[in-house]
DNA sequence: GGTTAGCACTCAACCATTGAGAGTGCTAAC
DNA sequence: GTTAGCACTCTCAATGGTTGAGTGCTAACC
């Protein structure tokens, strides 16, 4: 058996009117649409055959067909088209962000809060991605007599802030000196080539090879990896508005993994393109077996990228969340690359 | 009517139970219970005496006894008594603290973790309030050719960032020049008084005054009111373990309030009481009308002090609560004033 | 041959009924 | 003042019948 233009037509009116109501869909519902001119008989036997290429699925005999991954598969490849977002929607979202600031954690917090209130699902927003960057500065505020404030400023024009320990009797001119010649060593460095260079200073400069550790240090852990980028997550209780997660013991375990950053990461490594669908199954996760997570990428400047996503029961609607993201994905970019209005 | 003795000890009991178990309880549990040594229709009688006193309500005819809220605020006011914390909990909390920062964020978030995780309620941690603190330092770090990072130090040795707005051309030499002299001018003033002096400032150096405004903006925005102070919640999906929350739209209710940070800061806002306890309808919101919130102060250096709460169902177990932030209170004051191991 | 009307069949959801169990209040005895 | 006994109340869980939505199959129709 193949599939034909009115098997894909009558899928894609079960799917749509799925991601509407979350209740099994009947022959007759599908017949009343306008747009399929068929009896509810003619329906069901198209049902039928769409249920053995797995396609649909019944929850019991007398059901109607809810679809399947498989399904949710095929219309994210191939029967989804892009929608438009209205402008109430682009305006809800420009109102989230503030653009004031060029900060990163305000914004990608902005951000999340915007996707989670215009799509009613779950956000989540990293911060960009500190490799395939280079540094361009690299400066120390002191705090205390033991401690200061190790600011990096990356080519993109992001900051990354971290306290660390200093020797005593180090004043701040001095450390400002010593700040301007780290710059100048590591200013086109990579986090990489950064690591190589600081091990040259350190030894140039015996007296103060112990700061110079803690600056190693520091640099290692916060350039490295992505051990540091934030990650917001906004609209935690919006999947709650679901029928999929009437039960609280679903939802509590869904909740959990929205606070564990370690099994939260993975969700938002797509793969590299710029949107990634991953639906039910295939995210591989039992809290997460009947959601679907749509990934996406943002720039800034040239080399830097991070990652948003949003999840939402398979039964999301893909069209609009894609839009969404997609009209995100510019906003971010030209809030932290610092575009003017 | 008055209270007595044996009454306070029925009381004690049946709040002991129904804290442990959430079911209404019975003459014959407490009759059972060691310590008590009257008969179930002994304790009937003492339980409708403590009904009509307004201690204890019936959900049916047929069903044991609930504490009411005037119950809970007797039982912390008079009958609860600290306890001491196992080791095993000194442990686990300890093992969220990682000793090896300082930076404001990071403790709170781990603070937040472990008050959730040893109590399994929900727990909120502010970081700490600029209010009643010095200035100690002002420095700006380049950033790109029109932004800079504002570096605000306290007294308390707590720092504060924030990217601003510069004019062109203004050289890192020159900014470093800058802040060398902003802070000679600010340091040692409050926020006020630093807002005073600033606008002395810049009336002094006509050219730059575009920049002194941002820098003003700034550092009004960050020390003024506690707009600023972040705020980490830890542990959301804990409730939902508590069958007061087993329906899903008063667990989504409660859920919405902890992303909104206009309703949640004001739960920290207790009284300037080292503990606060707030039950049920003292709360004052629908949402939170079978929680309480448990409030308590921490300290850094002389001036700053901070706030942690901990959210749970109004049967919560008070004592230990309270002995865990007594803890906790400690153990931040230690890592953000930076005593040493 | 594809399409459709008709019909018997299935099954979840709803409702009312019932019995068991827990707990109370009251009374009378200790 | 305390307690045993007992009738009473009310929830909860199980049971069974009814309803309605939806199916699959068959036979008629175009």
């Amino acid at each position: 058996m193949k599939m034909d233009d009115r098997k894909f037509l009558i899928l894609q009116a079960i799917i749509d009117d799925y991601i509407m109501t979350a209740v099994p869909v009947g022959s007759r519902t599908i017949s009343r649409k306008s747009g399929v001119g068929f009896s509810p008989a003619t329906i069901r036997n198209e049902m039928s055959d769409l249920e053995e290429l797995g396609y649909l699925a019944q929850p019991h005999t007398s059901a109607g067909r809810i679809p399947s991954a498989k399904a949710y598969r095929l219309y994210v490849d191939r029967l989804m088209k892009m929608v438009d977002l209205s402008e109430e929607e682009t305006g809800r979202i420009r109102d989230h962000l503030n653009r004031r600031t060029a900060q990163v954690e305000e914004v990608i917090r902005q951000a999340a809060q915007a996707l989670s209130d215009v799509t009613h699902y779950t956000a989540v927003v990293a911060g960009p991605q500190m490799t395939g960057v280079s540094i361009k500065r690299v400066q120390m505020v002191p705090v205390t007599d033991t401690s200061a404030l190790l600011v990096i400023v990356t080519s993109a024009g992001l900051v990354k802030e971290r306290v660390i320990q200093v020797p005593e009797g180090v004043g701040p001119d001095q450390l400002y000196g010593l700040s301007k010649m780290l710059t100048e060593r590591l200013s086109g460095c990579s986090p990489q080539e950064a690591r190589e260079q600081l091990a040259n200073v350190t030894s140039d400069l015996g007296e103060h090879s112990g700061l110079m550790a803690g600056v190693l240090g520091a640099i290692d852990s916060q350039l490295d990896g992505d051990q540091n980028v934030p990650l917001v997550v906004g609209g935690r209780s919006n999947l709650l508005h679901y029928p999929e997660y009437s039960d609280v013991e679903k939802a509590r375990s869904f909740l959990a993994v929205l606070e564990s950053r370690e099994k939260l990461a993975p969700l938002l490594k797509g793969g590299n393109l710029e949107f990634t669908v991953r639906i039910g199954p295939e995210i591989n996760m039992p809290e997460f077996s009947d959601c679907s997570v749509v990934t996406a990428t943002y720039h800034v400047g040239e080399n830097t990228s991070g990652t948003m996503g949003i999840i939402g029961p398979t039964r999301m609607d893909y069209a609009r969340v894609v839009s969404v993201m997609n009209y995100m994905g510019r906003a971010i970019s030209d809030l932290l690359s610092g575009v003017k209005e």
